[in-house]
DNA sequence: ATACTTGCAAATGATTTGCCAGTGT
DNA sequence: ACACTGGCAAATCATTTGCAAGTAT
């Protein structure tokens, strides 16, 4: 909460709320879990403020968001984690990972087509392994 | 269209329309350009209808439709290519490739987490050669 | 003839915006 | 004080659904 005070933000409750959500969180959240407070756990807020703070909180690169799947993006703090995720297409879990664990699949990417592969806002889709035993 | 018919499927004037649209397009098509008959040099048609056909064609497995980033979802045909894309997030530019040119990301998947990836629904994220340069 | 399909309108889900009253600094 | 914010309602965008009329086979 330092940060957004230092880039000369006001630290209203409802602002402190969707971090609070966020920090409390156990992964990536949809912005109406953060305005339910997590159902109920927290105390809920305007769901149009939740999303306002968010793009604000994201501009400031204190927040990111991902696209696991079809359905609602989920929101997750940047700061510490800075993490990458996986998602089954076919039974929808996702995992997040250490963005040094896919530096593998990174090279590869840059030897294939020269991008930088990132996936912290578009994660890498496949099939699970528990999905690809059950498909064969 | 003759896979339409093998089915069951009665082939209607609109569901022609998506069908030549489709194979018109040069690339990836939002529903609205379908419906638009690509702007125009195809007759419109309805944008529900479309939206009906593309779900009727999709489980057929004539049709895929993946997310090139925000916005509306774009569809093709899955027939002939089975392409899969890879996009830049910081241009929005991207690149359809054969599959066989990411066996090599996706052997680099499999070694980091044991998933089966695949890139025709998600793409490939990631920052393009050009907009990497600029970045530094 | 009759089920499958369409076209139009209205509903839905996610997210954004307008506006004015409220509040952090 | 004053600009930055919040809350509520209404708007927007992409997509889905209800339903009566139309049509492919």
């Amino acid at each position: 909460m330092a940060a957004v005070r230092a880039r000369g933000l006001r630290l209203s409750a409802a602002r402190r709320l969707v971090l609070e959500a966020l920090f409390a969180a156990d992964g990536p959240v949809g912005a109406e879990g953060i305005a339910s407070g997590l159902d109920g756990r927290l105390p809920s807020s305007d769901l149009a403020s939740v999303y306002r703070n968010l793009e604000t909180l994201e501009a400031l690169g204190l927040v990111r968001h991902v696209h696991l799947g079809h359905g609602p993006g989920r929101y997750a703090l940047s700061g510490s984690s800075g993490l990458e995720y996986v998602v089954c297409e076919r039974c929808g879990e996702h995992v997040a990972l250490a963005p040094e664990a896919l530096d593998g699949v990174r090279d590869a990417v840059r030897e294939a087509c020269g991008y930088r592969a990132r996936f912290s806002h578009l994660p890498l889709a496949g099939v699970c392994p528990a999905c690809a035993a059950e498909e064969d």
